[in-house]
DNA sequence: GTTTGACTTAGAGTTCACTCCAGATGCTAA
DNA sequence: TTAGCATCTGGAGTGAACTCTAAGTCAAAC
């Protein structure tokens, strides 16, 4: 595949696609003759995995770590499990966080709703 | 309350304190007749809400623009309801893409524990 | 009263994650 | 074969959200 066909079908820009592979977030990408970049399949799922980790803000630095240990074989198991269960408490943090902001944002958006038709806003604390 | 308590009392530091309330993120604190911050329950409330907003990544714009209208007077509650509404939106959407990435995580590193007994990675997909 | 440490401002610097640009090279269609 | 578009690289630029610095002011302790 094409950096274009990549780029379409992952909705993520070229610019985007090139600087991952540059800065080690995903490995090297197959080179035609050329040196034009040909995704295989692999590619594909590296790039998969960097847009769903990178769409829950799991940082660059991570992945890139992450990557290098893929890349040293069986023997960063270990390493990449501990390095993902890191990330994961992180994001349950962040996720808590949003929970309770949610919750706040429906119990500020309620009394709102209410003072629209009350005129009246009454907050409880 | 002076700013170094309220830096305490909230874990945020005293630059990003004054940064919020010079870009306008929380109305003006008061001050003493020598010039210094003299935070009240009000600021408080508005630096809890800050905190709690920016945890969860709702940006500092949308922040600003809140707490100008809410500044305004009765006459924007529905732009402040609306502008909230559309921050949940936002936040639902990227809880969404979280929980995504969550599951992904559990999944990953449960390969990796069955590859530490195993020595096997099975991946399904 | 003076020293010490907290606080003030304006503005510059930093970090993260892209995003854009220039100039060169590759590929395809007429 | 040549026009024209895609892709390449290295490096500069951007925007968001802080974070730091310098130079000065305030206030409490000695």
């Amino acid at each position: 595949m094409t950096i274009t066909e990549v780029s379409k079908k992952y909705d993520i820009t070229q610019d985007t696609l090139r600087y991952y592979e540059r800065i080690g977030l995903i490995p090297a990408v197959n080179r035609t003759k050329g040196g034009m970049r040909n995704y295989t399949e692999e590619s594909c799922g590296w790039i998969e995995l960097a847009k769903c980790m990178r769409s829950a803000g799991i940082p660059i630095e991570a992945l890139i770590e992450y990557c290098a240990l893929t890349q040293q074989g069986d023997g960063t198991i270990t390493a990449r499990k501990e390095l993902l269960v890191e990330e994961r408490t992180k994001l349950v943090e962040k996720m808590e966080d949003m929970k309770k902001t949610l919750d706040k944002l429906n119990y500020k958006i309620d009394i709102y709703e209410k003072a629209e038709v009350t005129g009246v806003l009454s907050w409880k604390k």
